[in-house]
DNA sequence: ATGGTTTGTATCAGAACAAAACAAATAAAA
DNA sequence: TTTTATTTGTTTTGTTCTGATACAAACCAT
């Protein structure tokens, strides 16, 4: 479509927005014209724009001194604009509430088996652990009507824009988006992505509206299966229909332990939370934590199943690093806690397979804070709906 | 950067000049205005532009009968605008002038064995090719004095912005840009890039500056060594380097033979010339060509050295599928002679290992044409840049 | 011929940013 | 203490876009 004046407008809005998101509370109107190369006088009507509809409020002046009229620092108002985000995984469900700061106002998990569960009465409960959510945060705010954005929604499998295809270990398939987000209407919009997908969107976006974290990068998450979720220059890859990442079922030798997904060798069949608990000869249902513990108390199969996980893990990464070309890799969920007893093995492949390696060879580390980063990347995802156009809620009835 | 309003004209210019390139000759202003979703009034203006910088011209009248005042069809001047593709491979270098129009006015290659080859000399007979091909161009073309939008170089390698960092096959290593490119410089400005990413954008863009193709595919390419070019949506998947599609080097069996690059099994092991060729039991230095003939006529070292390279290809193109989210793959190089034999293992192997291929299980096919995919897809490219923003250019001296 | 219809253009109004001038608030200097 | 310099935020004016509207041009059908 053809581009028009209101554009500009939107894109300069969003531009300001952002750049008060990133120094909350110590930039000022002219600092923000300086670094974003607009006049102070367009910045000023559109600061004063954002003011006026609540989502930017100037704050007293700062105690920093320096010559000239002192500027008013300006910085995203607390509890005013909420997103939520949900999640539906193997062993939880959760929801949690952020506001444009990136305050968590509330986050509730119930835990228990999803496995095998029917997800009509998944969503249902789903949508009243939102409810609730959504009302202690609105409750919590300071705002008095605070604008509730929509909800992201965090699924462990494949999630198109019109249906969720499959859900291997919640037994989940086929499901038209329409009757799978009905329980939720009263959260709309709802934005659904794959649980990994999202947990790199947090890591990328340590704050809402704010791609602070690494560059690009390759987040593995993980339980009973793997995934990940990529992000290239601040850019989240989804691919043709939003099924990227399925790093689970590379194949990392042709001739290894059948997958369940019929094929032979899957990464997942060496690294997936039973794949891994088998090979170490103990009791299906083991957590990570204690094959690792079986592995420092000197079970020599424990030990072996780690460095054939991490061997694995490490080939199936070369692959996507050649495929992509990341120079960074950052291990979360189950992996992150085997991760220590992973890392010598996964640098090791990648070090020999890696065609750029001599050049740029990735660096792998393990997620600061693996936890809940699902859900907490599927509200900052809501948000981002609002910094990328915020003119729509900038002209609010009154 | 913040948005003014030059940033509309040029946006709504580009529009206009694409809707042109896609539907040349038969496209009139109002059925632009219509299309674009901007007035005729702008339309006119844009196009007027367009038109007075000797871009696009105005062509007589189609027969077509309609109701009412019969519009102006407006279709690129043939001629006008000249983009450069330049390629140095294992076997060859070449030179392709384009136009807008998407005509190949001088086409020019020169076969040798630049395996080994100082780049230096190499680059310089480049430039004197290119330098032939641009002024037989200039030559044939029907407008005075055309515009030289400038030339890409495809290289068969890991290419930054900054240098060229490996060509495997080449033997050339760590060359930076500047070094690279001096003998070029009446060329200017260059763009360099992967070979396989060149044909891919040459695929996903048969014309310039229309996006025609397939919206998302893997293109193979290979001689000695295997890689690929990538697009999603239209658009190309570089990486964060610009080292993305490096797919020779995925591990398809970490128990198979040792590659060049060091590591044990990858693709290249199968698939590359040189292994296919002792695979085979053929001499050093087989042409694809006398490999399939080998095995048509009964060879059944051959026959296995291909179904292995094809497996081995299906199983490497699995991960990449899984981890971009690929619905089709387009073989060419001498992947697409040895095509036809190679596609039931890679078929079989894409539905087995593919977790969405219940669904959308990736297509295979052979390119068409794949011969000077990557010096035509290197001029695209830098008519591209002129597509993206004629505003340089209708701004002339008069 | 005449009317209807579509195209292309000309004119004007509206919207957004840029440039410049100005008022306000502070620190530094006299 | 007063003055000056400096920086901020706002106001005013000018420029440059697109959109809306009106109109002339060119064709078909009656």
């Amino acid at each position: 479509m053809g581009a028009s004046l209101e554009d500009v407008r939107a894109a300069n809005l969003s531009l300001v927005l952002r750049h008060i998101l990133v120094q909350p509370g110590t930039i000022s109107r002219a600092a923000i014209a300086t670094q974003a190369g607009i006049t102070r006088a367009t910045v000023s009507r559109l600061a004063d724009e954002l003011v006026s509809a609540g989502l930017v409020h100037e704050l007293a002046p700062s105690s920093e001194t320096g010559r000239g009229r002192p500027g008013i620092p300006l910085g995203p108002r607390p509890g005013m604009a909420i997103g939520l985000g949900l999640e539906i995984n193997i062993s939880y469900i959760s929801a949690c509430a952020i506001d444009l700061t990136g305050e968590v106002l509330s986050l509730k998990t119930i835990h228990g088996d999803f496995a095998g569960t029917k997800p009509d009465a998944v969503m249902a409960d789903v949508a009243e652990l939102g409810g609730r959510v959504l009302a202690a945060a609105q409750a919590k705010s300071p705002v008095d009507n605070p604008l509730f954005v929509g909800s992201g929604l965090a699924l462990p499998g494949l999630v198109s824009s019109d249906a969720l295809m499959l859900a291997p270990n919640l037994g989940w398939r086929d499901l038209p988006m329409a009757s799978l987000l009905g329980p939720l209407t009263p959260l709309d919009p709802v934005v659904v992505a794959n649980e990994a997908d999202l947990a790199a969107f947090a890591v990328a976006n340590p704050r809402p509206g704010v791609p602070n974290g690494p560059a690009s990068f390759i987040y593995v998450s993980g339980e009973v299966g793997i995934g990940a979720g990529i992000i290239i220059n601040h850019n989240p890859l989804s691919g043709a229909h939003g099924w990227s990442g399925e790093i689970g079922h590379i194949c990392v030798d042709p001739a290894g332990p059948t997958c369940s997904c019929g094929a032979s060798g899957c990464l997942e069949a060496y690294l997936g939370l039973r794949a891994l608990a088998s090979n170490a000869g103990m009791p299906e249902g083991s957590t990570a934590d204690e094959i690792v513990e079986a592995a420092h108390r000197g079970s020599l199969r424990a030990q072996a199943a780690i460095a054939d996980g991490g061997a694995a893990l490490g080939r199936a990464l070369a692959a996507v690093v050649n495929t992509v070309d990341i120079p960074e890799i950052i291990l979360g969920g189950i992996v992150a806690s085997i991760g220590d007893d992973l890392l010598p093995a996964v640098r090791d492949e990648l070090r020999a397979r890696v065609l750029q390696s001599a050049w740029s060879n990735p660096e792998v580390r393990i997620a600061g804070n693996p936890a809940n980063l699902a859900v907490i990347g599927a509200a900052h995802r809501t948000l981002e709906r609002l910094v990328v156009d915020p003119i729509i809620w900038t002209a609010r009835p009154d």
